[in-house]
DNA sequence: CATATTGTTTAGTCTTGACTAAACATTAAG
DNA sequence: CTTAATGTTTAGTCAAGACTAAACAATATG
């Protein structure tokens, strides 16, 4: 491979790392979606753990966080005793859903406190429904991005 | 107050602590939220230690957190020496504008590993197109919603 | 000036979680 | 049966960050 192409797949890989630690999430499984998103699978559990430099528990770790998370998969060789990964089909769809999964956990909260409140309580009343508005169209958004990402699978 | 509102009001509150250390952020910049979400403001610097039984190291911390992200700002009572606090009037813009920023990036991230890659890796071509596709389309919803919210106020 | 109030900063504690190495259980291969 | 391979779990280390208490700087008040 041209040594640019193979520095552009190190940097994207390690970019990935950055975005998801900025998430919150492990750098690892990062380098695991960048790293699958820009090679190609599917990769062998050992494979993965000599190309990251990272311990079999971590890929472990990380793998089975990612395939929670819905946005990759484990398949097997035919032949071959080892677990694979690849990128799931749509990767994408799983994430809204988790992201919805909250947002909708959230708008249940406010939903849940302005009820709880009385009459009087007329200006939380009003930012209350302003906060379940604004999850609402977020979840409304996701959702249509969902359906599209479905379509055209 | 009655006993059922109070209890409302505090379940809120840490409902929002749990929302946003969920989301990676301090537990305390969540009650902050829940608190001016819920209650009167604005809110003095001290009340706040107080009613959250937090240090003042801790609301100074996470109102300037909270000011940094701009669903909070700090406004000043005449004739009164200490700072307060409450709700920015679209708190949720600046939430929006916040995420798309890093959306951006990633988005970003992805055309350059796209741009440096060579037209041989023509499955990687693909699944970095895509992935660039479902980031311009979340970034789209969250614009439409940022100007469906500057229409209403 | 002396004292009190206010918000920030600093130093230190404590918890959490990311990560590794090694032990482990399982299963395949010889 | 023995050995090797594979993935998970466990024990332990390390770093990051949330939080507190106290020191601090700045300013108002008496």
């Amino acid at each position: 491979m041209a040594k640019k192409a193979q520095e552009t797949v190190d940097r994207f890989i390690e970019q990935k790392g950055m975005e998801y630690q900025a998430e919150g999430l492990p750098r690892i499984a990062g380098r695991l979606m960048g790293l699958m998103l820009i090679e190609e699978g599917p990769f062998g559990f050992g494979s993965l753990a000599e190309r990251l430099k990272v311990s079999r528990g971590s890929i472990s770790t990380n793998t089975r966080l990612l395939e929670s998370l819905g946005v990759i998969e484990r398949v097997s060789k035919p032949g071959e005793r080892g677990d694979y990964f690849q990128l799931s089909s749509e990767p994408y769809l799983s994430l809204l859903a988790g992201i919805n999964l909250r947002l909708k956990r959230a708008l249940a909260n406010a939903k849940q406190a302005r009820g709880g409140l009385p009459r009087s309580m007329k200006n939380a009343q009003t930012r209350l429904a302003r906060l379940e508005s604004f999850y609402h169209g977020f979840i409304e958004n996701n959702q249509r991005l969902i359906q599209s990402l479905e379509g055209e699978s």
